[in-house]
DNA sequence: CTGAAAGCGCTTACAG
DNA sequence: CTGAAAGCGCTTACAG
């Protein structure tokens, strides 16, 4: 008897095999007690007939797990995000779990989902993929009663994996510093959509001590943070160079790639070179750093998602001596490329008006 | 009883509420036949005990469809397919229809996924996003016997969405025809890893024809066609000046914002500016191309996205009259930027030495 | 080694 | 309006 979906069903295998229901699922499921001979006429059949057991009826005969997790991420479009999932799915495939995709990019997605919680009963696991759950949104996760991970972000309640933020301010800002820079502007960013990071970021904290260490004192006048984005990043720059009209920067630190790339075209058109009249630095080694010469702080983010995924994998299938890590830091490195170099000598002001684009 | 999640069944329900298994089914699924104080004393324990079907049972008693498809993705990092993803995502989300996500860039995991069919009896349709299926790829597609639609590229078997490549193409190369251009370099690329797209793409013909249009011959020492990224453009950028000594491109059209960032990155350690030494226009529109002012031939992905979910909702759902479209094609328009500009006047050689970065 | 039977969590004719 | 029963596609004790 063929299922809704016109698929053969296991008892189609067993009459076609002349074996009972029993016999043919044990067969095919490789238990023990079945003769050799048995086993390989099942097979047979089942191959001719290009059968395959339904998963959801195994699931709800035997009482095993999904084997699916929850993805939940803000935007898959993202670059960060991206990989993210390309690392987490790249691992999780090769386990044989699927992904289910949620994204909760705007605040109604984001209600939307803690509230009616969509993959309740479906999941054996929930990674959340670099933003903040709040006390309530936590509660809500944990009802669905499985495993929770956090990728790409620091988190008390669950294991997870992301870089030290305030070591790779402290590196991007150090270069810097080592270059000469003591006029250090700095754009940093939240997602408008994800409120709870916290107010500070780590990058920023880097920045403040990387100045500390050097005896600059902070100048919050270089300073801005803006919703994510390379326009606004963008925007910020120049009013950063407005506001500062006598004693400009002489290099920038943007909390990503994106941002500095946004802050670049400002600098371009304001008729700057890199590194003669301005040196910036970002964070993350995004694609477009090498494209555009960027000096910045590499991350592999496809790495942490693979690592997320094995934690996930512990959660799954928790090992005996429980060894498994709750926390992991992924690596960073500098990179210098050609966006960074030692402080201009400002005897003569940079071009400021021949916009040579 | 309480299944091995942990999670409470229907017959908790029914027993709390005091009612029989049927009626307890009934008053949560809104069936009629059940009177108004009987549902809402179920639906109260429900909600007090906080319950939720389980969405596998039900598929499996009701012989329903799974609301589940399978979105299979060569590189879910690559601004394209993220946002194509984002796109399905967004309106399958809000039909209620889960995502699986299964990613395909390497041959290997192509192979692998189209030899086991991970997908198969798991899901009710399958979005092939943005990569050529071959015959015997297609034939264990079909053996999974659902819906299927292509998102990103044409397709002569499946409902598809994408945009007129040729169109693309020939509204790039007129716009810098339009400008004075003559030399006009091509840099194409194909994915190594995604044979069988047609091997001249439709980007290319465009070219051919709007230099025929203007009457001017194709010189085949201004075309590269390269692997897929911006690096590899750059190299190819290299190559074509260092091809073309005597006469070089006034102007560059690359089948890709990414490819032409990777060429800008080229022209611009070679010392020229834009417009004024060289012009350069891409297509996408990709996030990057605002912020290094890059003429582009705009194309929403994301739109393109949505049309294609809905190309699938119309496969779960097909209506009677049969009036859903099966080809889409996606609007472009040529967005204008400071990359490109009129042929310069070539009385003085570009500044081939002084690299200004 | 093999099979009849019960059960997973639900839905849906079929009777009342 | 309500419920007992059969069934969805499988697995797994329990007997033989």
């Amino acid at each position: 008897m063929t299922d809704q979906r016109g698929s053969l069903s296991l008892s189609d295998i067993a009459r076609e095999a002349g074996v009972s229901l029993t016999t043919a699922s044990r067969a095919l499921n490789n238990s023990y007690g079945v003769s050799a001979a048995t086993r390989d006429k099942v097979l047979a059949t089942a191959r001719r007939l290009d059968y395959v057991v339904s998963p959801d009826a195994v699931r709800l005969a035997s009482g095993s797990r999904t084997q699916r997790v929850a993805l939940v991420v803000p935007h898959v479009e993202r670059w960060f995000f991206g990989e993210m999932v390309n690392g987490i799915e790249t691992v999780l495939a090769a386990a044989n779990v699927d992904l289910l995709l949620y994204q909760v990019g705007g605040p109604e997605d984001r209600q939307d989902f803690f509230s009616r919680l969509p993959a309740r009963r479906k999941v054996d696991a929930v990674v959340v993929v670099a933003f903040p759950v709040d006390r309530v949104e936590q509660e809500r996760l944990e009802l669905m009663g499985v495993g929770i991970v956090a990728a790409g972000g620091q988190s008390a309640a669950y294991p997870y994996v992301c870089i030290d933020d305030y070591q790779a301010g402290r590196m991007a800002v150090d270069h810097l510093v080592e270059l000469g820079h003591r006029r250090i502007a700095m754009i940093a960013a939240h997602d408008p959509d994800q409120p709870g990071w916290p107010m500070r970021s780590g990058r920023s904290e880097g920045y403040v001590d990387a100045l500390a260490a050097a005896g600059v004192a902070v100048d919050n006048s270089l300073i801005r943070d803006v919703d994510w984005g390379g326009l606004n990043a963008a925007a910020a720059m120049d009013d950063i160079f407005d506001a500062a009209q006598g004693d400009p920067p002489t290099a920038v630190f943007a909390h990503s790639d994106e941002l500095a790339l946004g802050a670049m075209r400002t600098l371009r058109r304001r008729g700057m070179r890199f590194p003669e009249d301005i040196s910036i630095v970002g964070i993350d080694d995004h694609p477009v750093a090498a494209l555009t010469d960027l000096t910045t702080v590499r991350q592999s983010v496809r790495e942490q998602g693979e690592i997320a995924a094995r934690l996930i994998l512990d959660v799954l299938n928790p090992v005996a001596d429980e060894g498994a890590p709750r926390a992991v830091t992924a690596p960073i490195t500098l990179t210098v490329r050609a966006s960074t170099g030692p402080v201009p000598n400002r005897t003569r002001p940079p071009a400021q008006a021949t916009r040579d684009h």
